[in-house]
DNA sequence: AATTAAATTTAGACAAAACTAAAAATAGAT
DNA sequence: ATCTATTTTTAGTTTTGTCTAAATTTAATT
């Protein structure tokens, strides 16, 4: 019974810690074979480089992560389905709390952050035909689907869009919460059509036309905004 | 920075263990200032005693207990409040997975106990409001408002009633998966109207009518049963 | 009142997840 | 190729929550 447990424990179930450094890792790049550092995972986590080795000899002992010492870690197959699981979970949580209970895009995170590990595949499922098998979350990041496939939409920065060029907004780079407040005191939101109008080349600012309406937008805010171009 | 954390952590943010021990000694009945043995609370949460007598004094460190070495503990008014708030998660999650995604009642509470420890109070507000502030989870226990008031409702254990008497099944005693799936199999269920034709002395069975039809039920199902008394 | 049984606490250990400080390995620059 | 700065790992601690075994207190019985 105890040895048991404790069999299940060291190679399936997933404690919230484990679970956070998988998402960290794919964010970071790590589901492509790419290596990632344990310094670059430190940093991204907020903690020390010598707890994320600790962690990557762990996730390596369970089948998650290819650990290499001195060389960072990837994810293996299944740590990939297992981030993506997790990020699934998040970005439909995110949709949830918007669309059902009236959040603003900024407040979602922190609460889906500790949502994505609640463990019953029924929930999610649910949830998801709940919203109708949503696509992308309330920041335009994808949803994975039940079986990990993932789909990356086509779009550009707004900062690297050609002059006279149209297109719709699709999402945000940076998803800060004082980035997504700035947006909507601006009364910029997804679904937004936009054209660009003219570049400034002393500041790289840009004069576009948002809804019809024509505004001025720092490089800043251009290089943070996802803007699918029309065909 | 650092020692302000300690100082949150030690006397303000609860962990997921803390809470389970408030609810669980709340349960056992030390809201009303009743002291609850360390056994009776290791036995109810499938732990230790000494494991027991570890967290009491710290829950009494962070006041929320009152702790007498060998005396047992009690809950303090502050503990009550944390507990019914808790308890409150529970049964409003128990709710929304009955009525949003269709569970059925004898899944909910293996769930709920995930939930019930995400902390974010907009979060159980707006789910509350999205499913009308109902009064009772699906298994009829109240559920405290958000100021902690408690409305237990006038009910009797099926058993208890007299010949001839009518009524409204309204909740159950023991609400494990097993008794909640036996009384999926026999049709019962909460709301369903009730009368007690008869009662067998040999071994306390009744004979009542449920929602018209006449059916036979064994002492172990009437005492596990809750009914509200028709006036 | 003394003895015994049961309940409770203490002491010491362990696993998970973090930390600091020191040691080792790698990469960059001469 | 050697030295040096940076990165990464190791070793040793800490905190939380658990456990076992031993000691202590309380309750029950004679
Ligand atoms: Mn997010
Ligand atoms: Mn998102
Ligand atoms: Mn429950
Ligand atoms: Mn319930």
């Amino acid at each position: 019974m105890l040895n048991k447990n404790v069999f299940l424990k060291k190679y399936f179930l997933m404690t919230r810690s484990e679970e956070n450094y998988l998402k960290t890792i794919f964010h970071l790049g790590g589901g492509d074979s790419k290596s990632i550092t344990t310094n670059a995972i430190a940093e991204q986590m907020e903690t020390k480089p010598s707890s994320v080795t600790d962690m990557a000899k762990k996730l390596a002992e369970k089948g998650l992560v290819n650990y290499v010492k001195y060389q960072g870690v990837s994810l293996t197959n299944s740590g990939v389905k297992t981030a993506l699981s997790i990020i699934r979970k998040h970005r439909l949580w995110e949709v949830f709390l918007v669309e059902k209970l009236d959040f603003s895009w900024d407040e979602v995170h922190e609460v889906a952050e500790q949502l994505e590990h609640i463990k019953s595949e029924k929930l999610i499922d649910k949830i998801d035909e709940l919203l109708n098998f949503p696509k992308y979350d309330p920041h335009g990041d994808p949803i994975p689907t039940k079986d990990g496939k993932f789909q990356e939409r086509d779009k550009k920065l707004l900062s690297e869009m050609a002059i006279n060029a149209t297109g719709v907004c699709v999402g945000v780079k940076d998803s800060s919460v004082p980035f997504l407040k700035f947006l909507d005191k601006n009364k910029i939101a997804l679904g937004n059509s936009i054209k660009v109008l003219d570049k400034e080349d002393f500041d790289n600012s840009l004069r576009i036309q948002l809804e019809g309406k024509e505004i001025r937008i720092s490089h800043q805010i251009a290089s943070n905004l996802y803007v699918k171009k029309n065909d």
